[in-house]
RNA sequence: GGGCGGUUAGCUCAGCGGUAGAGCACUGCUCUCACACAGCAGGGGCCACUGGUUCGAUCCCAGUACCGCCCACCA
């Protein structure tokens, strides 16, 4: 089959990938003793769409798998979707907002019938576009739904997995509930983990407000001045604290003062948590608004009041709960609604009479209530000062809303024992991060661990599986069926909250393997080998899976953790849509048009007012939109681009130069078919095969490319997997071999060209199995034609074996001998180039002195020469023509020259050689350096400097010939 | 406030004790029979700064500056 003139990826790509999935090489191979490689994909949300995270991470762990395919390993790469509760919720709830209808008009039922159907849509694109990047996942494994996407996190088995784990947990006693102050996000109505909560630093205000004291005034004073940037939550004050030790406020402890707007008094406390330097030293305390506060209000006894409803709305009355000694214990049988439980003071808060608020403020929102307050505080001059103030803004991941801490029931898990186990398997070496920092990211965030909130108000997700009888009383079970029989039973009704997603997730690694059951999969691929992901999910998801991976059992889910960089534009910014400088993948495989490229980065814009910004953005840096490079140069883009830094600077014109070097790959083929097809190629090893040191040479770099690149694989470091490969195919492979193949197929004898195609051959052929991992498409599609002239036998590249260097094929002769001609010719063509020879013109050169190498028609082809003769030194003084020196043999060009610009030329190179002369002297005269630098350094720098020193001499003897004659 | 990265050619990054490297960009000459998505030749760097260790520091140590990220209870 003759070979396109440029490569044309879209034909291979479509092809290839289609016949590589339904002949089955992704699968695992069944019943097989070769040692395990197994990687799980970090689960995309189902209904989300391929970015450059994903394409980046995908690249290298397919590189793995292919990589550990090739080498015989019994290699499984499990994938699947994950249902990602909240975002996925989000989605549909706004495809019912533009039907006019909430979930509530639906119904629970319904509204997750609608999810279902939107997934079962939506679903296929993600896994679809990571087929088109090249993923060899093992699509059909843990496939429960039959959709050849792997697993989902809420089909029938995941979903049995999730049940066991938290039946287990509560058993054990690490599950409880219980009323408790989480963030709270109005919007969505449900409580965020801390990691869902982002706080960035925004411009807002504080304002001072003034307590008077409830007996008059004292000490000079009316009252104390609080602070707070959040004024409508004094409707909940309980009390104001001072630090112990401030002198100002030491006598006034124990005493009271009135809350104004509300009129209650409140006592004055203190407290460490106090800073004396900061405003006026006194804190207002609303123990069920503020985390700090509820724990300065545990420490005092005070109460909690609770000013909000779930939707961020000044409630009418306040409830209440105060402090009780009454010790129920929590668990089976035991209800928890409706009081609040500290575990770590072990205090109980117990429902007291309610407080009407103040009627101005019922039913406001919490911002509405602010300015109200805010507004009434001046009235009544209570209101010392209002201020521009930086403060950091809790918003909630998903929304963007202001999120408050408000006191609802809710489960937890106690993590303080499993964080435990989770330190000790990083700690010693059982997981193991690359790069090696990454480590104590982790250990931090595991050191001070807080128990993990994991029940969700959300309809789409994993439904707890506990049930309620009319007293309140919780039954956990694994089914209404066994929950009944512990009810003795009572009629229940199920607890309608769902599980955090990242709680289905941190099972992955056993769940998919058919986790409760004991299979040979979890015995075979359980540790997986290694995990890449981002580091913004290591406390989400590394840290939680290595948790309950060792808890259920008793084995790491990894023994690797790949860190990858994030994935930033060519300038160093964060990716976002609000930019417009976002990538998707498929546009670089397939190339995308300027104006659709505009149309689809203002579509669907959260803010329209970005619109125009993001338009000019698109047409200033892709005037022509973006041109087609294909999956493999994104993926070799991709590989070189990862080294161990965090970030990533996408650039296109990186991507730009790997096409080049697919197309370059494309043509040395095309070359090699040329030369080779239809004859004799030295396969049958009975005729006489004769190899030059350049076959020799070829075949010895070779071997340390190989070398390099198994190092790479094994390190992580793909930016040097993809170097190694493109340095040996373009710099020595292409720019070398291919021009002395052409003149040893010309000009050498039967059993040298035999020799020829067979090195052609054979080396090009191993390259590409080389660089199947990182570019499967172009490979396996020349490989097709390659494979057989080269006698090899197979039906897929991704599955013939990788090679393996072997040191006895490395020739140093050789690569002493070519490396001498190397110099030889590049010394030659750079006095053509200087002296302005026509690329094309063939002219003639003499050498004299030692002869280094016999004369080559290797340097007469490649230093484009008509002749090359050896001569005395006496002939070649005859020419003025420029002089290069090669280990002490001269070489010239036959030419006329200029003889004050070759003198100019001359003193130039004379003064460079000078200094290297004058720095290798000193050196070699300071006797510190002599006596105490290793040997080897001493001797290299002698003959360094004696290489200089007889260049130098020949190079003023042409000097001084020319001065003669100007 | 604590921690972690980074600072090397115009850009993006390797190197990390012993002659400063790559890709892209740039300059010159070539459409030479694999490839102009190319070939050949070239220009370009007090390796952020200041000290220290060393015969020798871009590399190791300490400090400084700037950039970035993460964590944290200053209302």
């Amino acid at each position: 089959m003759a070979l396109g003139k440029s490569f044309d990826p879209h034909a291979v790509e479509s092809r290839w990938y289609a016949q590589w999935e339904s002949a089955g090489w992704f699968a695992a191979r069944a019943n097989d003793d070769a040692t395990p490689y197994c990687i799980q994909l970090p689960p995309p949300n189902v209904t989300g769409t391929l970015h450059m995270g994903h394409a980046f991470q995908q690249t290298l762990m397919d590189a793995l798998i292919r990589y550990h395919r090739m080498r015989g390993d019994n290699t499984n790469w499990v994938a699947g979707t994950d249902h990602a509760g909240i975002a996925t919720q989000i989605v549909v709830e706004r495809q019912l907002q533009e039907e006019g209808k909430t979930r509530h008009d639906l119904g629970r039922e319904n509204f997750i019938e609608r999810v279902w159907q939107w997934k079962k849509q939506s679903g296929a694109t993600i896994t679809h576009q990571m087929r088109r990047l090249g993923t060899s996942a093992n699509w059909t494994f843990a496939d429960t739904e039959g959709q050849k996407a792997g697993y989902f996190t809420m089909d029938a088995k995941m979903s049995r997995a999730v049940v066991e784990v938290f039946v287990r947990l509560h058993e054990e006693g690490l599950i409880y509930r219980g009323k408790r102050l989480v963030n709270w996000d109005p919007q969505l109505g449900t409580a965020v983990s801390d990691l869902e909560v982002d706080s960035e630093e925004e411009d807002g205000k504080i304002w001072e407000i003034l307590y008077p004291f409830k007996n008059g005034p004292m000490g000079g004073l009316i009252g104390l001045t609080v602070a707070t940037t959040r004024p409508e939550t004094m409707l909940g004050d309980v009390a104001v604290a001072v630090h112990p030790d401030d002198e100002r406020y030491k006598s006034l402890v124990g005493k009271e003062v009135i809350l104004p707007l509300s009129n209650r008094d409140i006592p004055i406390v203190e407290d460490e948590y106090v800073e004396k330097e900061f405003g006026t030293g006194c804190v207002k305390i609303t123990p069920a608004h503020d985390f700090n506060d509820y724990q300065v209000g545990q420490r005092k006894n005070l109460p909690q009041i609770n000013i909000l409803t779930l939707k961020g709305t000044i409630r009418d009355s306040a409830e209440v709960f105060k402090s009780s000694v009454s010790s129920r214990s929590l668990g089976d049988g035991f209800s928890t609604q409706d009081y609040v439980y500290s575990r770590s003071t072990g205090s109980h808060y117990l429902p007291d009479t309610p407080i009407e608020l103040p009627q101005p403020y019922r039913g406001k929102d919490r911002f509405e209530a602010r300015k109200l307050i805010v507004a009434h505080l001046k009235e009544q001059s209570l209101l010392i000062s209002e201020k521009p103030y930086k403060l950091r803004v809790p918003r909630s991941g998903r929304t963007g809303v202001i999120v408050e801490p408000i006191l609802t029931n809710q489960w937890f898990v106690e993590m303080k024992g499993m964080a435990k186990s989770g330190l000790e398997v990083v700690a010693n070496g059982q997981v193991k991060f690359f790069p090696e920092h990454w480590a104590s990211t982790y250990n931090h965030w595991l050191e001070n661990i807080q128990d993990w909130c994991i029940s969700r108000q959300l309809w789409w997700g994993h439904q707890i599986p506990a049930w309620y009888d009319d007293e309140g009383k919780i039954y956990v079970a694994r089914t209404e069926e066994e929950a009944k029989k512990k009810a003795g039973g009572k009629k229940l009704t199920r607890d309608p909250d769902v599980l955090d997603t990242w709680f289905s997730s941190q099972l992955v690694p056993f769940s998919s393997l058919g986790w409760p059951e004991k299979t040979k999969d979890l015995e075979t691929f359980l540790p997986s080998s290694v995990l890449v992901t981002g580091f913004d999910i290591i406390f989400f998801w590394v840290a939680r899976m290595i948790m309950a991976s060792l808890h259920f059992t008793g084995k790491v889910p990894f023994r690797h953790v790949y860190i990858n960089a994030i994935v930033r534009d060519a300038e160093g910014q964060k990716m976002s849509k609000s930019k417009g400088n976002t990538l998707d993948p498929i546009d670089l495989i397939d190339g995308i048009k300027l104006e659709d490229l505009v149309a689809k980065s203002t579509v669907g814009l959260l803010r329209v007012e970005h619109k125009a910004k993001i338009e000019k953005y698109v047409r200033s840096h892709y005037p022509n939109g973006i041109p087609s490079f294909g999956a493999d140069a994104l993926r070799f883009t991709f590989a070189s681009l990862a080294n161990f830094s965090r970030t990533l600077n996408f650039d296109l014109g990186r991507c730009e130069g790997y096409r080049n070097f697919c197309n370059k790959l494309w043509n040395a083929t095309r070359f090699v078919l040329m030369n080779t097809e239809g004859q004799d190629c030295g396969v049958d090893e009975t005729k006489p095969v004769e190899l030059s040191n350049w076959d020799k040479w070829i075949i010895s770099t070779l071997q340390r490319t190989e070398a390099e690149v198994e190092k790479g694989f094994a390190e992580y470091r793909f930016d040097n997997v993809a170097a190694a490969i493109y340095r040996f195919v373009w710099d020595e492979y292409c720019d070398w071999y291919l021009e002395i193949a052409k003149d040893q197929l010309a000009r050498g004898g039967e059993a040298q060209q035999r020799g020829t195609r067979r090195t052609l051959l054979r080396v090009l052929e191993t390259v590409l199995r080389l660089a199947h991992p990182v570019i499967p498409f172009i490979t396996e599609e020349l490989w097709q034609d390659v494979a057989p002239l080269a006698g090899k036998k197979g039906r897929t590249i991704m599955l013939a074996p990788y090679p393996k260097s072997q040191p006895e094929k490395i020739d140093a002769a050789a690569e002493r001998q070519v490396a001498l001609e190397k110099e030889i010719i590049n010394a030659l063509r750079n006095l053509r180039s200087e002296m302005k020879i026509s690329p094309a013109a063939r002219i003639p050169a003499i050498s004299a002195g030692p002869q280094v190498v016999p004369i080559l028609s290797s340097i007469i082809s490649l230093a484009k020469l008509s002749e090359l003769k050896y001569v005395s030194d006496e002939e070649l003084n005859l020419t003025d023509a420029p002089l290069k020196i090669v280990h002490e043999s001269k070489f010239k060009l036959k030419i006329e020259i200029d003889v004050v610009a070759e003198r100019e030329r001359i003193s130039k190179e004379i003064a460079r050689i000078e200094g290297e002369v004058a720095k290798a002297k000193a050196k070699l005269s300071n006797a510190s350096f002599v006596d105490r630098a290793p040997a080897r350094v001493v001797e290299q720098e002698r003959t360094r400097l004696a290489g200089f020193e007889a260049t130098l001499g020949k190079l003023q003897q042409q000097l001084d010939k020319l001065s003669g004659k100007s």
